[in-house]
RNA sequence: GGGGAUAUAGCUCAGUUGGCUAGAGCGCAGCUCUGAUAAAGCUGAGGUCCUUGGUUCGAAUCCAAGUAUCCCCA
């Protein structure tokens, strides 16, 4: 194994069997113990700066494979800059305040709602947030451990807090950050201080998604989290007109002769629940309505409405959900239910004002003068929104031009207690709210038998539904399919609850929109910044409270008596203004229940002022920290140095209303500057067939699986198949053996049987390699086969370059330290793969500083699969294995030895392991004084211009072109490469052809085993290759009929003269058509008509392509024949001596015999090189004794025993 | 409803400012090699570069419209 350290030989043995997850400890054991990041960070202290910006990962659950993306872009880019020498924070963040905490921590106790929190420790309420707060804490800090040492697996080099001291520490002397730290809140409070001072910061009641279950109120920016399609049932409500339209049944004529019947506004919602706080209904009055009677009912809609034939297009396009039937028009419900009768229209206009009887205008909250609770009618009044009368007093129609005629029936209902536009239209119009539920999602006493009720529960909804029937106010119900709100950490329905809750002013949008424009987004197709400024544009006022308790402790101080409120900016204005509490708060971080003691005096009444009990939006938290990390309130010249970040990276679903539009709008606000320079968004991951990875469909990959132990995946057991056709269907390729199994698993509280199998781990490395060489505008396809195909493709192949170099050069003993033959000596091969090397050193600069390390992977895969493995070490094995020293051997050696150090610099931001792995072995027994003791501490290679060299990568392209034109102009004819022929001629008009057959003469023959290879070519001449045309009978039979055999004799005395022949094929190859004469009369021949096939000179076989053609002499003389036998024996020999498990270097003793006479002979002529490619120190004339090798083998069908022993 | 992105081989994707006969990997077929050896290589089949127009000497690439998929916003 890896010793690193002085030892006898140069290189250690390479073992072609890599076990690269064992391989990637012994590194992570080796960096610990040379503490290779802390040199690294001597090395390039005092160098330029480079700033990265970590935005925090939540620390409430171990990393999964996801995460790894991100951060390894993170470790990536650090790396580099690391290597190009500049210094850096190298910080890493936690995510740590906030509901999703709140949220498994309540898992964790098994709690249910935020009642219980309240009753940790029974009767107790501030001794039970403070034990929920410290476990929310200590969960926090579990998972930030637990993600460190993860990130550290990944092989992420950062400041991390790595002993138990370390993690004994607050979090405020930890090298993380956290963003529960006091330094992080605190700079927050600053922050509110400037909005608070600028008068941005506002109480507001306001109808808001409100999550019943957590019993907290959504920003605008979470409610977009959660949309999910559910199907509502949705209903069509009458609300009987009081005042019949009399006056409006005369403007039709004939209407008014007809006695009056009565007349209904006719309504629609969704929400059955909301129709108990109605206060009015909404018309367009630009639009026209219908008057449809309906047994004897008159009914007023949208004329526009009527016939649409609604959600359409989401039916056709599949938004839809099982099982819900496809929505009828308004016309065809009236047709089903008996039939409806036109009777007159009128403009929507002529509805306002209209007054009706609500649906549940029995409730006691209908009948209460200004709104409902009583609380909220108190603020109705004071703030002078609305009226002292009850809803079912005001029940009217109101103009909206808001209101559509493709969703409902036209008329809207309105609830403002219940609804955000309804609120708005509430406040504009004096309509009064109801608000009919607590923070439960409960219906309040005054709403008869619904108090008590869930607004969540479907009996709810049958309750209502049927009482509505039961009242006679029920047109239709049906399902209705729609894009819903839904809590995002728990997946509860969301409510619209009119709560007060405290918001940020945004009308400063502009200045957060200015400073936006001066931050890069990358990667450029995915358009970050229109996305940014569209959001920042459109965004509502954001909505900072939240009535929960582990978070942010907002520093809002109110008056409750007078409404007057004051934000304290930071712990010494808080110390200075606290009259009450301070002693006790303390030594506390600033946290509920600690600081919620403290009280400060409202000047200008003597009030004493409590704090709200809210806590803050996290994105507060994590927004902050542009500021708070780099210590702008307690050291402003660290941050002047950091400050802004060059470079940011995050996964960006989600993140340009979060964290990108956090830290844009607070940088903002802090100092009007972007925090960031440059901001690299990138795509999600989905297992490896591009479906979303989730735990309970068995497809999601954990990170410690992926990395090392190994992982399972799983799929529903399928009871009609067989276990193993079922999971080769279902599964991944490339699971263990005997790991494939049936089993019974608990998902989601239920048991399920499942299907699942066990695959082997993959490494960091080839992890990281996956995401870094994909595009980060795509979601990326991750999971077990694309693994082992970039293993096999990859990450094998360049291990095998690099165990081919250290087998060899340490049984050569070739030794890098001695000085080097200078590069213009070496043969054009060499000098060839180092000018080759120079581009890539010059692409990998550039795509790193563009932060597109996906343009260097692809350009390093093919450098080290085309050029270097496929081609340079392929031509130069001889070079390494002849016995002889000398400067050939040597500047081979020396070559490949340049490159593959070079290359483990190249790709150490990537693939950090695997390039330390190989570097070490490359260079510590050399121990060159100036080698550096990790190849992370390296500088990364600078492009050497003399050593480009255009021309000579252009003649090898040729080449290659060239010997794989050889190679198909033997397969043409089947005669394999171990057959030597005695000539190539290569015809071609391009001279860097011809002048690459010259130049690479050797290489040419060598490679396809021929004798002598020429360029030739003369305009005055026939290329030797032409073409013989053949009929394409598929084409040609329909065509012809019984003419075919005609034409096709015509065809063969074409084809026997050359000059019209090649004139009628280079017709054909242009397209065009050509007349071929028969007997019968000129037939027109297209060119799908015909097959053209190459057709070379008797003797030999040839392709073409393009401008160049290349043709083989296929006459195997006697010579040539036993050449190829002798190199047959050879491979035989081979063959025996692996099988005879001996070492590359043994040498033996052999006996060959056979009764065939050609093939004696050719063994005896070829004795010596079959001897000396076979390492055969001795020929033995007769059987050798036992304990020998055997084999009997066939040559060209001839009987051959074989006979081997060790000497 | 508004905006954006994408559309290239059976699958996953490259294709830099317009330029030779459009590529790779996997898969498939046929071979080769056997001193990188539980590896490696070659050849082949397989394409309407989504469709239709336009610009141009020339379009996978630029423009417009349409279709499909995805994303963002409402």
């Amino acid at each position: 194994m890896l010793s690193y350290g002085a030892r006898a030989m140069p290189f250690d043995k390479v073992d072609t069997q890599v076990d690269f997850p064992a391989l990637e400890r012994i590194i992570l054991a080796f960096w610990d113990r040379t503490q290779a990041f802390d040199r690294l960070r001597d090395i390039n202290r005092g160098k330029p700066a480079w700033s990265f910006l970590d935005g925090p990962i939540t620390a409430n659950n171990p990393m999964g494979v996801h995460h790894a993306w991100g951060r390894t872009y993170k470790d990536v880019y650090q790396r580099y800059f690391a290597m190009t020498r500049h210094e850096q924070r190298c910080q890493n963040g936690f995510d740590c305040q906030g509901l999703w905490v709140e949220v498994e921590v309540e898992k964790e106790l098994n709690l249910k709602s935020k009642r219980d929190i309240e009753e940790l420790v029974p009767g107790d309420r501030f001794a039970s947030i403070d034990r929920f707060v410290n476990l929310c804490k200590e969960r926090v800090n579990r998972f930030a451990r637990r993600q460190t040492e993860q990130s550290i697996r990944l092989g992420y080099w950062m400041d991390w807090d790595r002993t138990d001291e370390d993690w004994a520490r607050p979090p405020d002397e930890r090298k993380s950050y956290f963003t529960m730290s006091e330094e992080n809140n605190y700079t927050i409070w600053s922050f509110l201080k400037k909005c608070f001072n600028r008068g941005l910061v506002y109480r507001g009641y306001d109808a808001m998604p409100w999550c019943a279950r957590c019993g907290v109120g959504l920003s605008q920016m979470e409610m977009h989290e959660g949309y999910q399609l559910v199907a509502h049932r949705s209903v069509f409500v009458k609300f009987p007109l009081r005042s019949a339209a009399c006056g409006l049944a005369s403007e039709t004529g004939a209407a008014s002769a007809k006695p009056q019947a009565a007349e209904n506004l006719l309504i629609w919602t969704t929400t059955p629940w909301t129709l108990t706080s109605n206060i009015a209904a909404a018309v367009n009055p630009n639009l026209t309505y219908l008057k449809v009677k309906h047994k004897d009912e008159i009914y007023y809609l949208a004329k526009g409405a009527f016939t649409t034939q609604r959600l359409e297009e989401q039916f056709k396009r599949k938004e839809w959900i099982d099982g819900v039937p496809k929505l009828k028009t308004i016309e065809q419900i009236f047709k089903e239910k008996g039939g409806y009768e036109i009777v007159g229209e009128v403009p929507g206009s002529a509805l306002v004002g209209l007054t009706y009887d609500g649906p549940f205008d029995e409730f006691a909250a209908q009948q209460h003068p200004a709104g409902y609770p009583a609380e909220i009618a108190d603020v109705v009044l004071k703030q002078k929104w609305g009226p002292s009368k009850s809803g079912s007093e005001i029940h009217c129609v109101v103009a909206w031009d808001a209101v559509g005629e493709v969703e409902g029936s036209g008329i809207v209902h309105i609830a403002p207690g219940c609804g955000k536009e309804d609120f708005l239209l509430g406040k504009e119009q004096g309509l009064v709210p109801i608000a009919p539920l607590d923070d439960f999602g409960v219906f309040l006493p005054g709403f008869g038998e619904l108090t008590g009720k869930s607004a969540l529960d479907s009996a709810t909804t049958d309750w209502i539904i049927s009482n509505l029937q039961h009242k006679g106010r029920l047109l239709a119900v049906e399902k209705y399919p729609h894009s819903y709100p839904h809590c995002w950490r728990c997946k509860t329905e969301l409510l619209f609850r009119l709560v007060d809750e405290w918001y940020i002013d945004m009308k400063w949008r502009d200045e957060i929109m200015r400073v936006t424009e001066q931050v890069t987004f990358l990667p450029e197709s995915i358009n970050g910044k229109a996305r940014e400024l569209d959001w920042l544009k459109n965004m509502g006022d954001w909505m900072i409270s939240k009535k929960r308790f582990w978070g942010l402790a907002l520093p809002i101080w109110v008056d409750e008596a007078t409404g007057d409120f004051e934000v304290i900016g930071s712990r010494a204005e808080l110390k200075a203004r606290a009259v009450e509490g301070w002693d006790r708060f303390e030594g506390h971080s600033p946290h509920r229940p600690w600081i919620d003691l403290i009280k400060i005096r409202n000047p200008k009444t003597g009030n004493l002022m409590t704090r709200i009990p809210d806590v803050g939006n996290p994105w507060l938290d994590a927004g902050i920290v542009p500021y708070s990390t780099m210590k702008y309130n307690t050291d402003r010249r660290s941050w002047e140095q950091w400050f802004p970040a060059d470079f940011i990276t995050e996964s960006f679903p989600g993140q340009f209303r979060n964290w990108f539009y956090a830290i844009l709008a607070m940088s903002t606000m802090m100092e009007g500057k972007a925090p960031m320079k440059v901001l690299l968004g990138h795509g999600m991951v989905r297992d490896q067939t591009g479906d979303e990875m989730h735990k309970s469909k068995g497809n999601a990959i954990p990170f410690d699986g992926a990395v090392d132990g190994g992982y399972r995946l799983f799929h529903e057991r399928d009871p009609k198949m067989k276990l193993e056709a079922q999971a080769h269907r279902d599964l991944p390729e490339g699971w263990l053996d005997d790991s494939l199994k049936e089993e019974t698993i608990i998902l989601e509280n239920r048991p399920v049987l499942v299907v699942s199998a066990g695959y082997p781990p993959m490494g960091a490395d080839e992890i990281r390699w996956l995401y870094c060489r994909h595009n980060p505008a795509l979601n990326i396809n991750f999971g077990p086969e694309p693994a082992e195909e970039l293993r096999s493709r990859f990450l094998l192949k360049l291990w095998n370059t690099y165990a081919f170099f250290c087998n060899y050069a340490r049984l050569d003993g070739f030794d890098p330290a001695k000085p080097q033959a200078a590069v213009g000596d070496r043969p054009d091969i060499d000098r060839w793969i180092l000018s080759d090397l120079q581009l890539l050193i010059q692409t990998a600069h550039a795509a790193f500083q563009r932060f597109d390390v996906q343009a260097f992977c692809l350009k390093a895969e093919e450098f080290i699969d085309d050029k270097l493995s496929n081609w340079y070490v392929r031509r130069n094995r001889r070079r390494f294995w002849k016995s002889e020293q000398g400067a050939d051997k040597q500047a081979a050696y020396e070559t490949l030895y340049t490159v593959l150090v070079t290359l483990t610099k190249l790709i150490a931001p990537v693939t950090p392991f695997l390039a330390e792995a190989m570097y070490q072995n490359l260079t510590a027994a050399n121990a060159k004084p100036q080698a550096a003791a990790s190849v992370h501490h390296c500088d990364y290679p600078t492009v050497d211009e003399s050593l480009i060299d255009a021309e000579l990568s252009q003649d090898m392209d040729a080449l290659l072109r060239l010997v794989s034109l050889g190679s198909a102009a033997r397969n043409s004819v089947k005669i394999k490469v171990r057959q030597p022929l005695a000539e190539m001629i290569v015809w071609s008009d391009d001279e860097r052809v011809r002048r690459a057959v010259e130049r690479f003469n050797d290489q040419l023959c060598d490679e396809l085993n021929i004798k002598k290879a020429t360029a030739q070519y003369d305009p005055e001449q026939w290329p030797p290759l032409t073409w013989e045309l053949l009929p394409n009978m598929k084409a040609l039979g329909p065509k012809l009929g019984p003419r075919l055999q005609e034409v096709q004799k015509a065809l063969a005395e074409l084809n026997r003269d050359r000059a019209k022949s090649v004139q009628a094929a280079v017709k054909l190859k242009t397209g065009a058509a050509f007349e071929l004469d028969c007997p019968g009369g000129a037939v027109l021949l297209e060119p799908g008509d015909i097959v053209l096939k190459e057709r070379a000179p008797e003797g030999w076989a040839g392709v073409s392509d393009r401008d160049v053609q290349v043709l083989v002499d296929t006459r195997i003389t006697p010579a040539l024949k036993h050449e190829g036998m002798a190199r047959e024996v050879i491979r035989h020999v081979q063959n025996c001596r692996k099988e005879a498990k001996l070492q590359m270097e043994d040498r033996i003793v052999v006996y060959l015999h056979t009764d065939d006479a050609e093939l004696a002979q050719a063994i005896a002529l070829h004795r010596d090189s079959i001897g000396s490619e076979t390492l055969a120190a001795q020929w033995s004339g007769a059987p050798l004794s036992d304990g020998a090798y055997r084999a009997q083998v066939k040559v060209d069908g001839k009987a051959l025993t074989i006979e081997l022993r060790k000497v």
